[in-house]
DNA sequence: GTTAGGG
DNA sequence: CCCTAAC
């Protein structure tokens, strides 16, 4: 069942390169390497296949004991997707010991907590290792990834840090259950404190009691967690360096598989470099160890695309288990005297349980009832019947935080350090955000419907993150609008876009100014917003949260000799944090013009050139946009007028782009016969223009 | 940091 | 637009 619907899926959207790519132009014939990865992957499925098998009976059995049949009446799409969350993580765990890329995965249910806990005090006799129900599976996954900031196996437990708060042996949470799988990840972890993680723990004898649970996730600190995991490699690069040690601690964000996920890394290295340390150093710059940030960016990009984010993850899998044997480690960062904590709890988004039958995730207490049309809920009833829309958030993204303390600083210190910041970042307002397909849903007033949040949507790409509360967004300052070549003849400068401070959905149907407005339509007609546009303030906006609006949360102030410094990382990872890509912004007529005609004189291989020459002033068109641009003119004025999409493009405009592509072509984009070509005379003698 | 291409 | 390999 599993298997198919993966194969359904396909896993090929992206490549994932887990060793060092052949050349590209050998890469280019992508079709065999497919091939290559299905085979490779095709263990996992068998895997897989055989773990969903064994927790469908799992299921099945467990539920006939529960008074309450948790996922019986589940429709086929939710059992098996539900399986499939089981599945992965399942597989995760396995996979996970020794990789270099830990990751976490957590196929909870927050919806289905409730019953998960009835079902374990009705049936004390579920504790019993020897049966894994699904529930507990859950369970037990949950433990371990959940709470857990795991210091990672290995010698070395002089520079093992703990990070994390008592250490509470999953056991303690876990209820002395572990699995092999599940042992290996969680075992010597240490837990954060069970603060962070209400709920989730069926087997806490003294659970909170399910008025906690009620809350709303937001408030639910269930809805958040913090594991770190310690670096393998740290320990396998250095053996051990108890004194003088800095100790870089950072969060690499692919750790896991974008549902519950938030874990950190850590790895610790001395600053000065032994023999070993030095091959390390060099081989963690290989291409071999590359894989790492791969994975990361893979993984990141994934994370809000709910579902559809596993299938793809299987490849990730697949990395992951390579990595144990070729690449031990990642990259390093030391920060002067002091080690830097960086996590960036890339918390994933939810899952949806898409499921057409009802009672299928009983929520006994008030969850979904505080839904506030907010996405805090767990489920969300919307509409009669059909249309109605249910939830099942796994883990909310959380910001990722920076963390900067002197080496002098005490373990404790910084334990209490990361947990005010947790608990500063959950207590502090936050809010939540919604995002669907990378992109940010800010209009509260649409519709679930509106926005593309429907029954048969895109449930699967849809993902909730944590946001500072900061009620107002500082308006972003618009990019400066472009004057297409600033400077001489300039037949196509277009005025200013004026910054368009309150995007009002602009019925202006085509305005014919600039990509700035442009997108600004676009924007308000989608009622989206991708990406943070550039912060008005900097770093320094941080603090106050306003600025990047959803990342960096930095509760924490400035610090004091000992006290820890929190530093968001804002700055160099703004954008990574969310991993959205660029707001999408349509070449203009104007741009286009500019960009031929810069083409025309200075070739096709010269883009950046043709940056500084036409869009010198337009900060957010790279010259890789440019070639991008320049790559799709090309393709669009080779087909038909029909199938051209978007703003059309003035035939004559394309008809040039032809004659400069054709041009250029032939002359390999520089030293050129001149008067070899007709059509391009004109072109010939700016070119010459140009060369003097 | 740029280019050139595939995704 | 993103992501990379190759320069």
């Amino acid at each position: 069942m599993v298997l198919k619907k993966r194969l359904d899926y396909g896993f090929h959207g992206y490549q994932i390169p887990v060793i060092p790519r052949a050349p590209r132009s050998v890469r280019r014939r992508g079709a065999h390497k497919k091939s290559v990865e299905d085979h490779q992957i095709c263990a996992f499925e068998l895997l897989a296949a055989v773990a969903g098998k064994l927790l469908q009976e799992s299921e099945s059995s467990a539920s006939s004991n529960a008074s309450e049949a948790k996922v019986q009446p589940c429709h086929m799409d939710g059992i098996k997707k539900e399986r499939s969350e089981e599945t992965k993580a399942f597989r995760t765990e396995c996979l996970d010991q020794g990789s270099c890329v830990e990751s976490t995965f957590i196929p909870e249910r927050v919806a289905g907590e409730q019953n998960f806990k009835s079902s374990v005090e009705d049936h004390p006799n579920l504790e019993n290792d020897s049966i894994i129900t699904s529930s507990d599976f859950s369970k037990k996954v949950d433990c371990d990834l959940k709470l857990g900031i795991c210091n990672n196996k290995t010698a070395d437990e002089d520079n093992h840090f703990n990070v994390a708060g008592g250490s509470h042996p999953s056991q303690n949470i876990c209820n002395g259950k572990t699995e092999t799988a599940a042992k290996r990840q969680v075992g010597d972890e240490t837990k954060w404190s069970q603060e962070l993680t209400v709920a989730n723990s069926p087997n806490v004898k003294h659970q909170v009691g399910k008025c906690m649970n009620s809350k709303t996730v937001i408030n639910s600190d269930s809805s958040v967690q913090l594991s770190l995991y310690r670096d393998p490699v740290s320990s396998v690069s250095f053996p051990k360096h108890r004194n003088n040690v800095n100790l870089g601690i950072r969060d690499d964000d692919d750790n896991s598989f974008g549902w519950n996920k938030l874990s950190t890394k850590f790895r610790a290295f001395r600053p000065q470099a032994r023999n070993g340390y030095r091959r390390i150093r060099k081989m963690l710059q290989s291409k071999y160890w590359r894989v790492a940030p791969k994975l990361r960016d893979y993984e990141v990009s994934n994370t809000n695309e709910g579902m559809r984010s596993f299938y793809r993850n299987r490849k990730f899998i697949h990395t992951r288990d390579r990595c144990q044997h070729e690449a031990p480690s990642k990259r390093r960062k030391l920060s002067g005297r002091r080690f830097v904590v960086a996590y960036d709890q890339e918390a994933s988004s939810e899952s949806i349980s898409n499921s057409p039958e009802k009672g299928e995730y009983r929520r006994s207490d008030g969850v979904l009832d505080k839904a506030n049309g907010s996405s805090t809920s767990v489920k969300v009833h919307k509409k009669p019947k059909n249309s109605s829309v249910k939830f099942s958030i796994k883990s909310f993204k959380v910001p990722e935080l920076y963390i900067e303390v002197p080496e002098t600083a005490t373990v404790g210190s910084l334990k209490t350090t990361v947990l005010e910041t947790v608990t500063a970042i959950l207590g502090g307002g936050v809010r939540v955000g919604v995002v669907l397909q990378g992109k940010k849903v800010r209009d509260d007033n649409r519709t679930l419907q509106q926005t593309g949040i429907s029954h048969g949507g895109n449930l699967d790409s849809l993902g909730f993150i944590l946001e500072p509360n900061f009620t107002q967004v500082i308006e972003p300052s618009k990019d400066s609008p472009q004057q297409l070549q600033h400077d001489t003849d300039e037949k196509f400068i277009r005025p200013p876009a004026s910054p368009l401070q309150n995007s009002g959905p602009s019925n202006a149907a085509i305005d014919p100014l600039p990509a700035t407005k442009m997108e600004k339509q676009n924007v308000s007609n989608h009622e989206i917003i991708l990406s943070p546009k550039t912060p008005v303030i900097d770093s320094k906006a941080v603090v106050d949260g306003a600025g990047t609006e959803s990342k960096a949360l930095v509760p924490v102030a400035p610090v004091g000799a000992e006290a820890l410094a929190m530093v968001p990382v804002s700055q160099k990872m703004k954008r990574s944090e969310v991993s959205q890509r660029r707001t999408r912004r349509p070449f203009s007529v104007g741009e286009v013009e500019a960009l031929v005609e810069a083409v025309e004189i200075l070739g096709t291989g010269r883009w950046r050139d043709v940056k500084m020459r036409a869009f010198d002033n337009a900060d957010h068109r790279t010259y890789v946009d440019l070639k991008d641009k320049w790559k799709t003119l090309v393709h669009t004025a080779s087909i038909s007028p029909q199938q051209r999409r978007g703003e059309p493009v003035p035939q004559e405009l394309l008809d040039r782009v032809l004659s400069a592509h054709s041009y250029w072509s032939q002359h390999q984009s520089k030293q050129h016969g001149k008067h070899q070509i007709e059509p391009l005379q004109i072109m010939d003698a700016q070119a010459e223009k140009y060369e003097a």
